[in-house]
DNA sequence: GCGGTGCCTTGATCTGCCTCATGACGATCA
DNA sequence: TGATCGTCATGAGGCAGATCAAGGCACCGC
């Protein structure tokens, strides 16, 4: 992800707050040496959320922003009649709340049990208007995002649904991850999202994600271990579907 | 779309190469002035582009930057088998090549004749570099284009073919501008782009978009002019409809 | 063990948009 | 003026995925 490394990663000593964070190597803290690191954490708070719970909602004033620790995050949106969409999941590094506007025009939940690191935006803004090469490591954050959403944007837009499943399997293993709500077995993908979730973030239904599935399973292409544990068993032909 | 502004924006003098440029106040160009602008245009190169002409091909090494000073472009890319999916369009002051990567993510055409200020990614690194202030300017277009396209994201999986073009017509009337290739009569609309586009665009096929079109004429919501130029009758009924 | 609950899967039918086909209209040019 | 071409509009029918419906399975409290 990073292009333009400004230095390597810090190493810690026992005990600094941010030793044991798995994170943090992923998250925006990998720019800040052990010092700068400290005062940042010391500017903010650490909140869990069990599942189901509540970041912010959409049209929530954006009082703060968040580094996700550990666990799963959905960013979701609804329609006026119940209609929703999910914009993205957040796995553990990723940063949450980048916006210029006063309010979340999305609403943030846990799906899994999650812990994450809290800072208030004027703080926030403050700690970087004192360590600038932050700035550029939000830009590269942004930029990143904004690469994956417009590659969803190409999903939603044309591809089939076995198309969208296969791409998102695919998704899925790319950010496989080991805070994700528990290991499987070696080589097997967690899913930690429900059929639901999934649906909504693939502009489906889910009768149509289990249908699919359960093709992809049948063609020998996947094997579904548990619901929520699915195996790659042809994965070149998998890449092949998700591009049409 | 500027939370934290630096700066006012500077006035320039006559005879300032940027003096005449219509796009500076809504381009990254806001942030600098006078003698900065005349150092950062001196970096760069101003190119011309045709309609239908390209700026750069997914895939292509992504070797500059541009700003978009007139004209229209479309940010497309293609499935193998020849679906498109265009992820947005950019009206003149929108900077053009955001991304982490080495490669272009997406094609970059023009759908009316363009102007472009052009820069080496290496130079233009290198000025943000003794000029601090743009990254956070970079940050927040970055920002505004994620919120753009989640929005996207939001039309693409689950609003209706009517939601989606009536959608479509708020949000070109929000980016109206006199430089999107000629002005129609007062309170008028252009559409600078094909109906292949716009169905490329929502998602849809080019018959689809026109029936709807014809739909939302026929239920006196808006006034056809001509093909390229539309007026709202009933805006409010519109946005209702846009939202669901 | 047993009934209840929530989520997932599978089947049958329906429908919104796509596909295919045709025609209208404007622009360009002989 | 008429021919050709490209874009847009409209009509008829088909299909991918939605909707409606039923059943399976894991988990939980009693």
């Amino acid at each position: 992800m990073e292009m333009r490394p400004i230095r390597a990663a810090a190493v810690l000593e026992a005990g600094h707050p941010c030793f044991d964070c798995a994170a943090r190597l992923q998250a925006i803290c990998y720019v800040l040496d052990g010092n700068e690191l400290r005062e940042f954490k010391s500017s903010g708070a650490t909140v869990a959320r069990a599942a189901g719970e509540n970041i912010f909602f959409e049209g929530d004033t954006a009082t703060h922003v968040y580094n996700l620790t550990s666990g799963v995050l959905r960013l979701s949106k609804l329609l006026p009649d119940g209609r929703r969409q999910i914009a993205g999941f957040l796995f553990p590094g990723d940063f949450l709340g980048i916006t210029m506007e006063d309010q979340h025009a999305f609403t943030a939940e846990a799906i899994v049990p999650s812990t994450l690191c809290q800072f208030s935006r004027a703080r926030f803004d403050a700690f970087v208007d004192t360590h600038p090469h932050l700035e550029r490591r939000l830009y590269a954050i942004a930029a990143h995002e904004l690469a994956a959403a417009r590659q969803q944007l190409v999903l939603l837009g044309r591809k089939t649904a076995a198309e969208r499943v296969a791409s998102f399997l695919l998704l899925l293993d790319a950010r496989r991850t080991s805070s994700s709500g528990g290991e499987g077995l070696e080589g097997d993908i967690i899913v930690p999202m429900s059929r639901s979730d999934i649906a909504d973030y693939l502009g489906l239904r889910i009768e149509t994600v289990s249908r699919e599935l359960s093709a992809l399973k049948a063609s020998r292409l996947i094997r579904l271990t548990t619901t929520q544990t699915i195996r790659f068993v042809n994965r070149a032909r998998l890449e092949q579907m998700a591009e049409g």
